[in-house]
DNA sequence: CGTGTTTGACCAGCGC
DNA sequence: GCGCTGGTCAAACACG
């Protein structure tokens, strides 16, 4: 859906003030992760360590809804879950799966409130969506976007 | 058969 | 230097 690629777009850019070198940290995303090699990823890639400065704008949602599986039109794949300490919800680890866009977003629940969910978005997708997601517009109109700074 | 999930292990960073 | 912790990988499995 165009309208929310926009919406989510603009939320992030509210949220996250400092983004302003987008460009470039997207860059080197894409440059960093997009070895899939494992072992050149190990021993090439120190990703962590390349990010010395940089900051990688993540933006957070907090939504209410039962389900923490939040269509937002682009297909993921999970890749990692755990436990977090002050939480004994576990945290998911989620990647869009399109080939090049390296976009991740994690959601974790709290613990308090098991009706709230937080997703953690990280990156900026640069393709089209690939679900056709008419009825995510019914799940837009349900979930409030409270904070968006991370 | 293709795609996504599960799950334990692994690695790098950080604190002590 | 050692151990903990968060984040990631990848083989096996489940599902349409």
């Amino acid at each position: 859906m165009e309208n929310f690629q926009g919406f989510l777009t603009t939320s992030s850019l509210l949220g996250y003030g400092e983004f302003q070198s987008g460009k470039g940290l997207m860059e080197e995303m894409e440059g960093g992760a997009e070895n899939k090699t494992f072992a050149g990823l190990l021993g090439t890639e120190k990703k962590k360590g390349d990010r010395k400065k940089i900051r990688k704008p993540r933006y957070a949602f907090q939504t209410r809804s039962k389900v923490d599986i939040l269509d937002d039109g682009y297909r993921w794949r999970k890749y990692g879950q755990k436990a977090v300490k002050n939480n004994k919800f576990p945290r998911s680890y989620y990647r869009c799966t399109h080939q090049g866009c390296n976009v991740k977003k994690q959601i974790q629940r709290l613990t308090i409130d098991e009706g709230m969910v937080v997703t953690t978005y990280e990156g900026m997708h640069s393709h089209p969506i690939q679900n056709s997601n008419d009825n995510f517009e019914h799940i837009l109109s349900q979930m409030q976007i409270y904070t968006t700074s991370f």
